[in-house]
RNA sequence: GCGGCCGUAGCUCAGCUGGUAGAGCACCACCUUGCCAAGGUGGAUGUCGUGAGUUCGAAUCUCAUCGGCCGCUCCA
């Protein structure tokens, strides 16, 4: 393949790493791959995009509250959640070929031409020897020679080991060493939820339909981790479980996927390179009823931002047998237990706050006039207003300083002084802050500066105590500029 | 793990027919400044990923090694 022209990402991945987004994590002992560092502009983009969502799934609702359980959790969990036994992956390559492959996967694939010739007894018979192969690495590729299983592409068996590539992180807990020890970095934030259930439904008394939202850090062994903070081994989730009754989980599965779409294009995500895409029956992981994704356009292709699932009530279901707890609700007005499904819109922070980095990109221009800009909805922008003195005297900079003491106390700003007040504004508008105010010679005397818009350029001269106001009743009618030309001559 | 690409200044990169480093942007100081990457003067910054070899001499050639990025079953 020949090398790809320089795409937004690689700029966008170039600016992050310039303005204090996103630095290479462990950079000054080599590197360690695939993982990052969110730098003090990040920090507040991240931030911001979480307190979006909780505010939308939150405080903005009486029927869905927080939690915030633990990273490390009962193995328990695990093995009732089927991430123990499920989450690991028997993987064999083809020495030949170079492909690597589910070992189980080349057996099942086995199993369906068996089926589809009518041999049900070879099909059963290998089905069971399949069974008591798993986890078992060497019996797994013995069942692969024995029953004289090809590579696909290079038509040889000259197969590797097969290797167990464990998708949970595992860790000790305590000092004492031993399998009675060994615990797990959660790979999801929902089953801390699941398990909490009876705890949220007795301390809160909600009744159904109602969700628990939980923001927070969990980790995978990702094969293939890769592009740039999209798919790292450790992430930052965003879910939530909607528990409703199952006739009616159908509706609150369409209601949380437009809910859901809608909050990306709320905060400025461009319609164009936004869709909703269904999966397809054999897509569907073995518990859901069906599963939507919200999904971007990159530059490297549609991928996934959000996981919008019917769970049906498997995860209940299994709790309740494994832990032997009755995980189910009581209606009072019908008199019966019920498990309720679940609908779970799952996102994740970090692909999201790159999302909106990589949508906000913009240049304008070219040459010398060129203009990087981050078209950032006010509301995520990591700084709000930045407030220079046109010039360094006067008593502009002591001025500009006062303003900036009084507007700190309700935006995120920035105050600088050095050099041109063009290349200030452009600055700024790198890092995607959508206000700057501007001291001058008549602030000293009339009390007003020139407010200048990041998507426009337009300036207008206003109060100094309007400031607030004004910058607030633009935050709230902002919409992003359709095209880069637009934003270029609105003002 | 396999394949491809790649490690030179904060960023983007040039230098790769061997002579111990450059550009643009960024940064710092001073002067200038009067609303969109202005100008002037001066300045700091690299053990050229690491180690060894060849050579009088290596960023450049050879070998090794470490690391990164992109693909290949996984998903937020």
């Amino acid at each position: 393949m020949a090398k790809p022209a320089p795409s937004v990402m690689d700029k966008v991945v170039s600016l992050c790493k310039r303005r204090g987004f996103v630095f290479p994590a462990s950079e000054i002992y080599g590197g360690q791959g695939s993982t990052y560092d969110w730098g003090p502009l990040g920090v507040e983009l991240k931030k911001r995009v979480k307190e979006a969502w909780w505010e939308a799934m939150v405080y903005s609702r009486q029927d869905i509250v927080g939690l915030d359980s633990a990273i490390i959790q009962s193995p328990k969990v695990w093995q009732a959640s089927g991430h123990v036994g499920g989450f690991s992956d028997p993987l064999i390559d083809n020495k030949t070929s170079k492909q690597r492959y589910r070992a189980d996967h080349l057996v099942e694939a086995k199993i369906e031409k068996y089926r589809k010739k009518g041999k049900t007894d070879k099909v059963a018979a290998l089905e069971s020897k399949l069974v008591a192969a798993i986890g078992d690495n060497d019996a797994l590729k013995q069942l692969i020679l024995d029953e004289g299983i090809k590579d696909p592409v290079s038509g040889t068996d000259d197969w590797t080991d097969v290797r167990q590539f464990n998708l949970m992180f595992q860790t000790q807990v305590g000092a004492v060493e031993g399998s009675a020890s060994i615990a797990y970095l959660r790979p999801e934030t929902a089953q801390g939820i699941f398990i909490n259930f009876n705890n949220v439904v007795t301390s809160t008394r909600k009744k159904l339909p109602f969700g628990i939202a939980q923001i927070g850090k969990s980790f995978r062994n990702e094969i293939t981790p890769g592009n740039f903070v999209f798919r790292t081994r450790e992430f930052e989730q965003m879910e939530m479980e909607f528990f409703c009754r199952p006739e009616e989980a159908d509706e609150w599965y369409k209601y949380w996927q437009q809910e859901r779409y809608q909050w990306y294009l709320d905060l400025g995500i461009n319609p164009d390179k936004l869709r909703m895409r269904e999966h397809a029956k054999d897509e569907l992981a073995h518990y859901a009823r069906g599963c939507g994704d919200v999904e971007y356009l990159f530059p490297f292709g549609w991928s996934e931002l959000e996981g919008i699932a019917n769970r049906s009530n498997y995860d209940l279901t299994k709790h309740s047998e494994c832990s032997g707890q009755n995980l189910s609700y009581f209606d009072q007005e019908a008199n019966e237990h019920i498990t309720p499904f679940v609908i779970e819109p799952a996102a994740g922070c970090d692909r999201t706050a790159m999302t909106f980095l990589a949508d906000a990109y913009d240049e304008e221009g070219e040459g010398k006039q060129k203009r990087v800009v981050l078209h950032f909805h006010p509301r995520i922008a990591p700084v709000t207003v930045a407030i220079f003195p046109l010039v360094k005297k006067e008593g502009m900079p002591e001025k500009a300083a006062e303003i900036e003491q009084e507007l700190r106390r309700h935006f995120r700003t920035a105050i600088e002084e050095n050099q041109s007040i063009g290349r200030r504004y452009r600055r700024q508008d790198e890092i995607g802050t959508p206000f700057c105010v501007t001291v001058d010679g008549d602030t000293l005397s009339d009390g007003s500066v020139t407010l200048r818009e990041r998507d426009s350029m337009a300036q207008e001269r206003v109060k100094i105590e309007d400031l607030r106001e004004i910058m607030d009743a633009k935050s709230a009618a902002w919409s992003r500029p359709s095209t880069p030309q637009e934003a270029a001559v609105s003002g």
